[in-house]
DNA sequence: GTCTATATTGAGATAGAC
DNA sequence: GTCTATCTCAATATAGAC
């Protein structure tokens, strides 16, 4: 994002990591080789080097993008302030609209397995997003604004699971636009797929 | 489960299988070396090959565990006859229950990339088991059992990120057994976690 | 059913020129 | 910003003995 770029070799970090995030969501971080970054760049390898100190760096730099935007939505005012269903709400949508704006980066976030100090960091900054939203839900019921016969950390897991899914199949390109999106997630979250 | 096995140095295939599912779930596939399995089995790298041919055999055989039992689910009286919604329901709890007792064989099957030939074989299978729960929920919601402002494809993949999701946090020894799970995803499937 | 080699390939990474 | 080597190490897999 630092320049215009674009206009095949001649790279700059953006734009490698771009390529780079496509690949690991593709096969698997620990699948995809530097020799298959180099062919899918068409650089090679030693020229990925130029913009990255090792493979392990630009996964850093990928998940950066993702747990980032997603502990910036908890700050936003919409997330601080009002009812604590409402925020909840809000926190909800948001996450949605993060996960379409960013698949990549966020994909690549929720696959991580720990195996390096770099993915756990960015794993416990996921847990540390998970336990503010719990929290939330804690907030939202204690107040009565939500069933109350759900454990909050069983409510959560299965709100984020059902989010986090959409990585897994949403595809910009297709029919659903992120609102539409967005809207059904909280249709089936807060009312159930019984008819009305 | 071909004999009783146990009794550490000398396995059998499935007491292999176990405990390399185990790893491969930790590390992830990919990052699994044959030597961090030969570690954990606390055997030599050549002595796996005695029981299976190959590192990508040993998925091949994990996979199996885990999509056949899903399929299986799905030729279970409670799939077949009865209203739509309530084979549904039925597919959806007795899903959540073959998550919980295959969990390390279909916690492995989720996680697919589909970098091999192995590996897109499960995933064919899967997409097939996806689309026999879509159909299920158009089915019941054209015979109005369902609300019928969600798309049915849309409504099938956020029930199943719910429920897939299990496998990234349910662990058998915590406070939360396989049933009450199961009545908890189908309480906010069905109803939502709004308070009634 | 397990072992100690070992063959062979491909990985991540570096050196140094253009 | 990119290239052509090349280093080094770890990976999958095999051979053949016990």
């Amino acid at each position: 994002m630092t320049e215009s770029r674009r206009g095949r070799p001649g790279y700059d970090r953006a734009g490698v990591l771009e390529i780079a995030v496509r690949a690991f969501n593709e096969h698997g971080y620990d699948a995809t080789s530097m020799g298959t970054l180099a062919d899918r760049l068409g650089l090679s390898k030693s020229a990925i080097y130029h913009h990255f100190p090792s493979k392990e760096s630009v996964l850093d730099a990928a998940l950066e993008q993702g747990i980032g935007a997603l502990e910036a939505v908890l700050a936003e005012p919409g997330a601080t302030t009002g009812r604590a269903a409402d925020r909840l709400r809000f926190v909800l949508e948001r996450a949605v609209h993060v996960l379409v704006d960013r698949l990549p980066y966020v994909t690549l976030l929720l696959r991580l397995r720990g195996n390096t100090s770099v993915e756990r960091a960015a794993l416990e900054r996921r847990r540390e997003f998970d336990r503010a939203v719990t929290a939330l839900v804690v907030e939202a019921r204690d107040a009565g604004q939500l069933r109350d016969d759900i454990d909050p950390r069983i409510a959560e897991r299965l709100l984020f699971g059902m989010i986090n899914s959409i990585v897994e199949w949403y595809r910009p390109e297709g029919p659903e636009d992120a609102d539409r999106l967005a809207q059904d997630v909280l249709a089936v979250a807060v009312d159930g797929l019984r008819l009305r």
